[in-house]
RNA sequence: GCCGAGGUGGCGGAAUGGCAGACGCGUCGGUCUCAAAAACCGAUGAGGGCAACCUCGUGCGGGUUCGACUCCCGCUCUCGGCACCA
């Protein structure tokens, strides 16, 4: 009995570890500081440790890590670091539900998480992994805080903060979604006054919103969503006087000044300072009871703009400056104590709820801005857009855009207002009520107050024993640094958001234990030239990072102001209908992947499962397609051989169409895998097999033009699949650990002459449609093009017979005959 | 309510003013096999025709253009963001 001639046959599970080793080995994703390479600084975005890690999570250190491969293949030195949010409450909530320390637990999260990048191929510089809750990590961000402090930046204030019952802690701003905890869409958050440490981004507010315009190649939508949140308004600041009490006015914002005039009352936020002095004793009483319920209220009920407006008369009045006319003030919990002053004029004509209020109370509504085009004295609605100004004394007449300039300018000269920009955005509360997160380094001294601990005496470290700071008084019994007196220290920690909004910089100088990042080599590799990671993140942390980028950049740390030059948000991975995930039991670990079909084969399926930035549903049929993708590959690459002449009509084959083909193919992948297009780049890979496969079994001789069409194959589909790839490239004799790592090899150079067509096939239209196609060469003339066209038999039916009155001629591509 | 993105075969998707459906999945037919699976080869938008071919077709209705999935106007549905910010 003979045997056949043994085949070889593609087993990534007998390849894959080989090649990690050696990757790890041979240093190869390190990144040097000195080298004379031109720096490509890819950067993902660090995750929690959930030690939940899916294939799914894995879609974007797999995009990262493509795109990481190919710039190093194309000269760049590439910074391709990974590190750790390891601070944060599922640490606490797994430590109290399993009895472990939240350490222990993240730490072990961590390891796991580390194995399972590795498993897949993805490769790290891990000398310089950070991980945010070690104290060689959160000195510096206690430093940071400090920095801030030092800056006017931090500031310590009662203020109402968002309450989430369940978590125990505040919340910042953009922490609360409709009025509910970004944590548990279940759980409505409570208002409560409390002292607290805020950041004041809100003096950073013009500059975060101008310099979206340098992001040009951020998407749309983050910045679109970050221009909303930081919510600017022009207008104007206007001082009423309160009627009867010689010296106090009411300060309001309106962005629109032209309607002055049109104000018929005012309304007070039920938290308004004034609101006692206003009240008169007839109506205090109403006043006191309509101020204490709208303070109890939760925050769902008072925003929800389907609720109709309510408030109460105070009996007071203040006196319009512009026309000294005395209106009648209300307080009204629709009018917020957080945005402006905390109190407004209202111009019910103008102002859709103010038009509300004034027609359930019955107060006057007087229009003072008629539309264009005639008086619309309809007032079934308020009318809120541009028109001239009438009912205004001296202004009537004016459109409402010259007016807003005229009235702001009138009241400057008068000393009664002034022009005024406001924003949305409020300042970011910082405090934190839980054990796991870096301590706010701070402590209260009896006689010195607020006391900042010494730069040079951090960390303050957190206590081993797991258990509120507040209630653990080894540590928060403490001497003041200032006069060595006993003091208190503070004993909330920092939003992990803090944490996050610097860790891209400290990986340009991970193990410094002099300053949170060295200055040099921060601006050596910054700014990020790639960020990747979920849209989940477009308003807190890109918002944060760039405000702590802009203060560095103050203070003489950092030359750039932006982080993040390019930004990709990738879509979830899906399986039956939901996002993928161990806890739900519908995720696929990689553990699972790479036993069953490899890491190559998942993570080219990941790529070419659907675009990069959509959600896509994971499918095992669809990965397998690519498991035989990867197998016709290994068979052409390698055993060209076994591939059978086919019998029934084979192409005959071309060296130059193969050449051709393969020249193109390099274009549109190179292309692709720069623009993050994966699914098409292996698409148009798959098509280059495809092709070489066809010119087999055409019988394709296997000389220097099929050796260079397989090694350009291999090279494009290293980054995307570097096992197989690195495998391959090592028995086709070109590489391996002695002779070299195809990781290392230089990306194929595109060659424009090979791939130009010096055919073309002219489309031939008759009136808009296709009648037929003919090959010709490129380079024809309208008048040569028109004489071929005019040859074809279909094209003379379709004319029937007559000449065509127009022609169009698009160069190398159609000609359109209109009859 | 306001702002934004989107709607293409049985499915995921490709094509951004010029050949609609690349590439893949699935399905059907074939080769191999005692058989099945795997693998490989071929077909595969719908309708009509023996056929060459013809007609229709990118959510719906209009428009611009020699020509529209692509641009404009209106509508509709889906998804995302914001939601009393004066």
């Amino acid at each position: 009995m003979e045997s056949k001639p043994r085949r070889s046959t593609y087993i990534p599970q007998e390849i894959e570890p080989k090649w990690q080793k050696i990757w790890v080995e041979r240093g190869v994703m390190k990144a040097s500081d000195k080298s004379p390479k031109p720096k490509y600084y890819d950067l993902v975005m660090y995750p929690y440790p959930s030690g939940d890690l899916t294939v799914g999570h894995a879609r974007n250190y797999v995009m990262g890590d493509v795109l990481a491969r190919m710039k190093r293949m194309q000269g760049f030195e590439v910074l391709h670091p990974f590190g750790w949010d390891a601070f944060g409450l599922p640490a606490e909530n797994a430590a109290m539900k399993r009895n472990v320390h939240p350490q222990e637990w993240t730490l072990a999260n961590i390891a796991k998480g580390k194995r399972e990048l590795q498993m897949l191929g993805i490769l790290y510089d891990w000398d310089r992994e950070v991980t945010s809750c070690m104290p060689d990590y959160y000195r510096w961000t206690e430093w940071l805080f400090l920095l801030l402090y030092e800056r006017g930046l931090a500031y310590r204030a009662m203020a109402p903060v968002n309450w989430c019952p369940v978590d125990k802690t505040v919340l910042a701003n953009e922490q609360v979604i409709n009025g509910r905890c970004w944590r548990h869409p279940d759980v409505e958050v409570e208002k409560r006054d409390l002292e607290q440490w805020f950041f004041k981004i809100t003096d950073y507010a013009e500059r975060l919103l101008n310099d979206l315009q340098l992001l040009d190649k951020w998407p749309h939508k983050v910045r679109l969503m970050q221009t909303n949140w930081i919510g600017r308004s022009e207008g104007a600041e206007v001082d009423f006087p309160v009627d009867g009490h010689e010296g106090e006015s009411i300060r309001i914002f309106t962005t629109r000044p032209d309607t002055l005039f049109g104000a018929t009352f005012m309304v007070l936020a039920p938290e308004h300072p004034l609101v006692e002095k206003v009240t008169t004793d007839a109506n205090r009483d109403r006043v006191r009871e309509y101020v204490a319920k709208a303070r109890k209220a939760s925050e769902i009920d008072r925003l929800s703009t389907e609720r109709e407006k309510n408030g109460v008369a105070t009996g007071g009045f203040a006196i319009n400056p512009l026309n000294g006319e005395r209106i009648p003030i209300w307080v009204a919990d629709y009018v917020l104590m957080t945005y402006g002053s905390g109190a407004i004029m209202a111009v019910p004509a103008h102002d859709e709820r103010d038009f509300d209020f004034a027609r359930k109370y019955n107060l006057p509504i007087r229009e003072v801005i008629a539309p264009a085009g005639g008086a619309g004295d309809d007032l079934s609605e308020a009318y809120v857009g541009p028109g001239v100004m009438v009912n205004s004394g001296q202004f009537d007449g004016l459109d409402s855009k010259t007016g807003f300039d005229r009235i702001v300018t009138w009241l400057e000269e008068k000393g009664l207002g002034k022009r005024t920009v406001k924003y949305r955005l409020r300042d970011w509360l910082i405090s934190r009520q839980r054990y796991w997160g870096a301590p706010i380094p701070v402590v209260y001294c009896d006689v010195d107050g607020i006391v900042p601990m010494p730069k040079d005496q951090l960390p303050v470290l957190l206590p081993k024993e797991y258990k509120p700071l507040a209630d653990n008084h080894e540590f928060w019994r403490t001497t003041c640094p200032k006069c060595g007196r006993e003091a208190r220290r503070e004993t909330d920690t920092m939003d992990t958001f803090v944490d996050s909004s610097w860790y891209f910089l400290r990986y340009a100088s991970p193990h410094d234990d002099k300053e949170p990042f060295d200055s040099e080599l921060a601006n050596h590799w910054m700014p990020v030239d790639q960020y990747t990671g979920g849209v989940e993140h477009a308003i807190l942390h890109l918002l944060y990072s760039r405000f702590f980028t802009k203060v560095l950049f103050d203070a003489g740390m950092l030359d750039v102001s932006e982080p993040f030059i390019r930004l990709f948000n990738q879509g979830m991975v899906k399986r039956f209908g939901q996002v993928m995930s161990k806890t739900k039991g519908n995720g696929v670990s990689p553990d699972e992947l790479v036993e069953k079909e490899g890491a190559d084969a998942g993570r080219i399926y990941e790529m070419f499962i659907g675009p990069p930035e959509e959600d896509v549903e994971w499918d095992d049929a669809g990965l397998h397609g690519v498991v035989r993708f990867l197998q016709r590959v290994w068979r052409i690459v390698l055993e060209p051989q076994s591939i059978q002449v086919a019998g029934a009509s084979p192409a005959a084959p071309d060296q130059t169409l193969l050449r051709r083909k393969v020249a193109q193919t390099v274009k549109k992948v190179t292309e692709d895998y720069d623009d993050l297009r994966f699914n098409t780049a292996v698409a148009y890979l798959m098509e280059l097999a495809n092709a070489m496969q066809a010119y087999l079994q055409g019988g394709g001789a296997r000389d220097a033009v099929w050796d260079s069409a397989v090694r350009t194959l291999v090279k494009l589909l290293n980054p995307i699949g570097p096992h197989i790839s690195e495998e391959m490239w090592e028995r086709l004799g070109e590489g391996g650990p002695e002779r070299g790592l195809l990781a290392d090899a230089p990306w194929p150079e595109f060659d424009a002459a090979a791939a130009a067509e010096p055919q073309m096939t002219l489309v031939v239209q008759v009136a808009g449609k296709v009648r037929d196609r003919l090959t010709a060469a490129t380079g024809l003339s309208e008048e040569q093009a028109l004489a071929l066209a005019l040859a074809s038999e279909k094209v003379r039916a379709a004319l029937n017979g007559g000449r065509p009155s127009k022609v169009i001629y698009v160069q190398d591509k159609l000609i359109n005959l209109v009859p």
